[in-house]
DNA sequence: AAGCCGGGGCG
DNA sequence: CGCCCAGGCTT
């Protein structure tokens, strides 16, 4: 039974940390439960490092479920790094529209010049390669590195976090990251890493619908202020006015789409601030 | 370490 | 309405 043999893992936990049988029990849990409930997902049928890296950027901090149709779209839309390198930042901008922090579109194509202009326009195999690529941090290159070219170095996101805070941490609050990642590594299953990440992360998604999140006992969680009024939605609003217009295809405005957008928000402050429009709910009101 | 970078779906 | 999401970057 499962619930028992999570029960005995915490136990020996305690008492062994990462000895062999800790760590040959943590596997049997994981891979089990991957056996019979892992995730079909688009991405994970490929080894095509371009596609995989594509994946990853949308995965950060949104849901699987919205990336997929994103993913097809985008993909369809700028199949290789040659196309999207060459692509006007506005088009891709444009398929982005709805998956949130438009940032990472304008950094992917950013990336995609940057491996046409200095990686021969191919995606370097090395984790310490990859994150000095715009957009690409430490967990990205990991999971980049792991997922298209089969290496097994260890990195931690929020399902991986939710894993380890709830079967080896039960009754502990604000977990540092810096304790979590020698358990990571301690345990890969280095048969597959690829697989062992895809099972970790299929476990992680299915503790955070079953319990109350375990990751809110991270010490790095902290909760987002309220979308409704703030400068996000501002922004937005601007981005989706901005591409609306004809001649928005020029390159010297879209290169500097942020700067432009953060410089109209901080002229309507200013003119709110001089009493001569009002702010209200986000929106720019003329009194 | 803390704040900011969207948007949608779900309880 | 509050919550969260395969994080990254800046300060």
């Amino acid at each position: 039974m499962t619930t028992e043999r999570i029960s005995r893992l915490g136990h020996l936990f305690r008492q062994e940390r990462l000895s062999t049988e800790v760590t040959d029990l943590f596997r049997e849990i994981i891979n089990d439960h991957y056996r019979e409930n892992a995730r079909i997902l688009p991405w994970r049928s490929t080894f095509d490092p371009y596609a995989i890296y594509v994946s990853e950027v949308m995965l950060q901090q949104t849901q699987v479920e919205r990336v997929r149709v994103k993913y097809e779209e985008f993909l369809a839309r700028f199949p290789d790094i040659t196309t999207l390198a060459g692509a006007p930042l506005h088009e891709v901008l444009a398929v982005w529209q709805g998956l949130g922090y438009n940032r990472r579109a304008v950094l992917l194509k950013k990336c995609a010049e940057t491996l046409m202009e200095r990686f021969n326009g191919t995606l370097p195999s090395a984790a310490e390669a990859l994150e000095t690529l715009p957009g690409i941090g430490h967990y990205t290159a990991r999971a980049i590195a792991a997922f298209a070219f089969g290496a097994a170095a260890p990195f931690i996101e929020t399902n991986i976090r939710t894993v380890f805070i709830h079967l080896f941490l039960p009754d502990r609050d604000r977990v540092h990251d810096r304790e979590i990642l020698p358990l990571v590594e301690g345990t890969i299953d280095h048969t597959d890493p690829r697989r062992w990440y895809y099972a970790l992360m299929d476990y992680g998604a299915h503790l955070k619908r079953t319990h109350v999140n375990p990751s809110r006992r991270s010490a790095h969680h902290t909760r987002q202020a309220p979308f409704k009024g703030s400068n996000r939605e501002l922004r937005s609003r601007i981005l989706r006015a901005v591409m609306a217009q004809p001649g928005i295809s020029g390159a010297g405005l879209a290169d500097q789409l942020d700067t432009a957008i953060t410089a109209v928000i901080d002229n309507l402050q200013q003119m709110e601030s001089e009493g001569l429009i009002t702010l209200q709910q986000g929106l720019c009101r003329i009194p």
